[in-house]
DNA sequence: TTGTAGGCGTTATCAA
DNA sequence: TTGATAACGCCTACAA
């Protein structure tokens, strides 16, 4: 069955189309009398206008592009689940899309945006396809980045503070009078993981110490990464007894491996940027990192919205900051 | 910066729309030549079609819906990833929407996916909207459910057999000589909790036994309830040796009370519908069933593609059988 | 207060 | 092999 038009709507209220339309977007004279008729008609043909024909009369496609990269994190879910509430609230839809942090279908993903005229886009980009982001910008869209900058790229973002909080950690750690401090790293080509690495660093030097490669491990931000890791940490000598891991999955993966080898959990102190929930229920020595992925959703959602509304173009860059907490008593 | 259309880049080239849409389409006949400098000019000008005209034009929007409960749940973020790879390779995206859970949400959802044409819609449900669902099938779309059935509703699906794994589940606790099983019950709202719990207490009929009302606690899928259920439960006599949980959530929150009490978390032989993948990192005695999002999200991939390519008509439906698989050893 | 008609950017039919 | 042109469904001046 083919859907109605507003063609045959009219008809069958016997008033021209413009009628309808001025009844359906609530603008323009009308008298009362023909208002409910048409609404009469709505509803009992089941008249569901169509909005590709909509947005191209209006050029407006009333949507938003997500770029994420990877769907079935639920830190890149909780930030997705908070824009969607502010875009629909305000009329807007959002395009989602997952790149599995391959920027070949990062590069698709925008290509294809830009074919549905989508009116913003928010990206937590993989760092490639700069030039392209840039050409977007430059063509007028809103561009936000969530969660990672782009190096070289000035433009808004929500993010947190990695490299502080970073630093803050493996100060920590330092202070803690910890000698071998063991780094599991995440993969260097994400943004995110770089900058913690940067703030790990920051924190020996300001302590008057250079970090022993040996002792940093480079993982991929995988569980199965951190177990590698620490099993691959714990054949170094001096032994370490603390450890930073870049990412909480790779911090599990930290735990399982130590498991495996036998040793205490509480012998290492741990701090993993990234909650570990369930970590009440084992004994541990562990520090966490809490993440604001309702908080970036939230903002950038506002801003998204904002930026759409009053068309400004002051490029705004909003750095949260997350706090460590410890997990023992 | 107004976006090019297919006239400038005819102008450009000197040709008509009509052929640079032939280039663009890759039908009809037009001479390498001309063909040569109309891709020439598409990238030099970076024309990008505009999908929304050609939409309209071709009445398909190669578009399909995917309605969630819940975005921030990894289980149903499995599922989307997997359908999303299918529709992308396909030349369709997908128009996601999380209605956490609220039949109003998912009343209005369906009702923009009508509006934006999608060609099918993916559908893992409150349960309630029946009439609208209905409504929308009759009227040519496509509609698969997925996860969770819709009473009365005869339409494709594909699920896992909830009842069956569940029955088997308590049965087994109760070949284990469990003489006092305590329940953690989901929501009785959403069908596949219902099923859960039909599963057991057909597990209880088929032993010769019933369930006893003050074994049940009902929860709501949430961490904080099975903390509350487990807290509940141990509070009845005779004391319970056993639990069967609805969901992972409560298994996480019942462990997580068990810890609160003080009570020894091997104490208690326990079945989780769902896993809990930390479970090697303390003691418990644990068995869970192993869930298939994956599976469940591949299929539908294919089946709503195939349907839209073959738009055969017979009603599908594919009940998985998941894997209770014991944690410890 | 209502109707007429042109056009949004494509595609597809028909002629040339 | 190409071009002119009429749609697709809706909105919006402008006229009435």
């Amino acid at each position: 069955l083919s859907k109605l038009t507003i063609k045959e709507v009219a008809m069958e209220v016997g008033v021209s189309t413009a009628t309808i339309s001025r009844v359906l977007n609530n603008n323009g004279y009308v008298s009362e009398e023909v208002r409910e008729k048409v609404l009469n008609a709505i509803e009992r043909l089941n008249y569901q206008p169509n909005s590709i024909a909509r947005s191209l009369k209006q050029e407006k496609s009333r949507s938003i592009g997500l770029v994420l990269p990877d769907m079935t994190n639920p830190y890149f879910m909780l930030i997705a689940r908070q824009i969607q509430r502010k875009c629909v609230s305000e009329g807007y839809h959002l395009l989602m899309i997952d790149t599995e942090e391959d920027h070949r279908k990062e590069n698709e993903s925008l290509d294809f945006l830009i074919e549905q005229r989508v009116e913003g886009i928010i990206l937590a980009g993989t760092g490639k396809n700069k030039e392209k982001i840039m050409k977007i910008k430059e063509s007028g869209l809103q561009v936000i980045l969530i969660d990672r900058k782009i190096e070289d790229l000035n433009l808004d973002i929500i993010a947190e503070d990695n490299r502080k909080i970073s630093e803050d950690a493996v100060t920590y750690l330092l202070e803690n009078d910890h000698e071998n401090i063991g780094i599991i790293n995440g993969p260097q080509s994400i943004i995110t993981a770089k900058e913690r690495y940067e703030g790990a660093i920051s924190a020996f030097e300001k302590a008057g110490k250079t970090i022993d490669p040996k002792y940093v491990y480079q993982g991929d931000f995988t569980r199965s990464s951190g177990i590698s890791g620490i099993k691959t940490l714990m054949g170094v000598t001096p032994k370490l007894s603390a450890i930073f891991s870049a990412n909480n999955e790779m911090t599990y993966g930290v735990y399982l491996g130590m498991k495996e080898l036998n040793i205490d959990l509480e012998s290492i102190e741990v701090v993993s940027m990234g909650d570990l929930e369930f970590s009440s229920l084992f004994k541990q020595k562990l520090s966490v990192i809490m993440q604001c992925p309702t908080e970036i959703g939230g903002l950038a959602g506002d801003m998204i919205l904002s930026r759409l509304k009053n068309k400004d173009n002051n490029i705004e860059k909003k750095i949260l900051t997350p706090k460590m907490v410890q997990k023992y008593k």
